[in-house]
DNA sequence: TTAATATTCGACTATTGAGTCGAAATTTAG
DNA sequence: CTAAATTTCGACTCAATAGTCGAATATTAA
């Protein structure tokens, strides 16, 4: 008689209100701002029972960055693993992304920029980091492939790879109108600005 | 008898002291993280004088940001009058604003990042916010110039502008290595990326 | 029904850190 | 030299908040 499936969806599912609850709280507050007792009062549950879920604050911190980041690998890997050119998939990954992004702007915003903020004793054993660094590592190396290939200017991939990360993540979050950008705009922007050599 | 000159400058170098000392301790410590101890400590005074040099550790952090704002803004003015066309003045200034980047990082991504990272009362009566705004409307403008004239891509200048923003600034900031970029970087990589249509 | 298990919670504790106080030391000016 | 003004500071207060405790309630399984 251990627990039962539905139990464990259950369990789950009030995680996952937490963490939505949490993600609420972090947006308004901030990262410190925000406090366990608002995030319990917004999340409909008593403190104390936040910590029967998550044994921390940055518990909470990082089960809405695991969230976030598998989620989007796994909803990533076709076009992983898809057998179009380098440049091609590169920038369905990114439209991709955006998409996702803006449909999630704060579960993003959040998973971007967050990390940043913090300095604790998180030895990169975190599971978020690995899909992190493992989605970063694909984009370099689609990067180098297609600058090797031609298909994008030849340039140092390391400083092409910070230029195009910042770009986008200027594009998605900078500036605080919420005039959605279309995929369009962003595909466009990419092909306006990251010049196809191969294409006068 | 009032206050001498050189006790006035005195009084303002022991503000600089403890300028550079919150700055070191906002480096490693986070904005949340650094203490007004840490502070006291880092810049050689007790915590008791800070208090007598700065109301609050918001005016602190203030002060580094006005600062930096303003001296951005005055070793800027030069190229902003210059009577070169929008795009030259507009890449001028963003690789004069890159190299001062490089040359005084942690200032830099304080005054670029930690902004952000605020929510509090500071209804835009701060004196780096004006600069800061002056700034982003000069660059602005002259990205519309620039299109209108056709010295850049056909593009929204919102959207053109959240792009360049957001890629300078990861140029600059994104990625822990320190392998300095030279001016002619970003300058190679301004006009390779930013396409001229009257360049083929 | 009943006992075990799972879940909930408000009140409490313990720490931390911003800002204050009053007194001491130093500097200035006459 | 002396008194006023300026500068310095460690010790203290006080509010905020992460995390705990023990008891209460709800659910499950037999």
């Amino acid at each position: 008689m251990s627990i039962s499936e539905r139990q464990k969806e259950e369990r789950a599912l009030r995680k996952e209100r937490i963490l939505s609850g949490a993600l609420t709280v972090f947006k308004t507050k901030g990262l410190d701002g925000a406090t366990m007792d608002e995030i319990a009062a917004e999340s409909g549950f008593g403190k104390a029972t936040l910590y029967y879920y998550f044994p921390s604050k940055e518990d909470v911190f990082c089960g809405i960055l695991d969230r976030g980041w598998t989620q989007l690998w796994e909803s990533l890997e076709e076009d992983i693993h898809s057998d179009t050119g380098p440049r091609e998939t590169f920038i369905n990954i990114l439209i991709k992304i955006a998409k996702k992004a803006q449909q999630n702007r704060n579960e993003y915003e959040f998973m971007f920029n967050a990390p940043k903020a913090i300095s604790n004793i998180d030895d990169s054993d975190q599971d978020w980091k690995s899909y992190q660094h493992q989605l970063y590592a694909i984009l370099k190396g689609l990067l180098d492939d297609g600058i090797s290939q031609g298909q994008f200017p030849k340039l140092d991939s390391d400083l092409m790879f910070k230029a195009i990360g910042g770009l986008f993540v200027g594009l998605i979050f900078m500036g605080e109108k919420n005039k959605d950008i279309t995929g369009g705009d962003i595909e466009k922007l990419l092909n306006q600005l990251i010049t196809d050599p191969n294409q006068p």
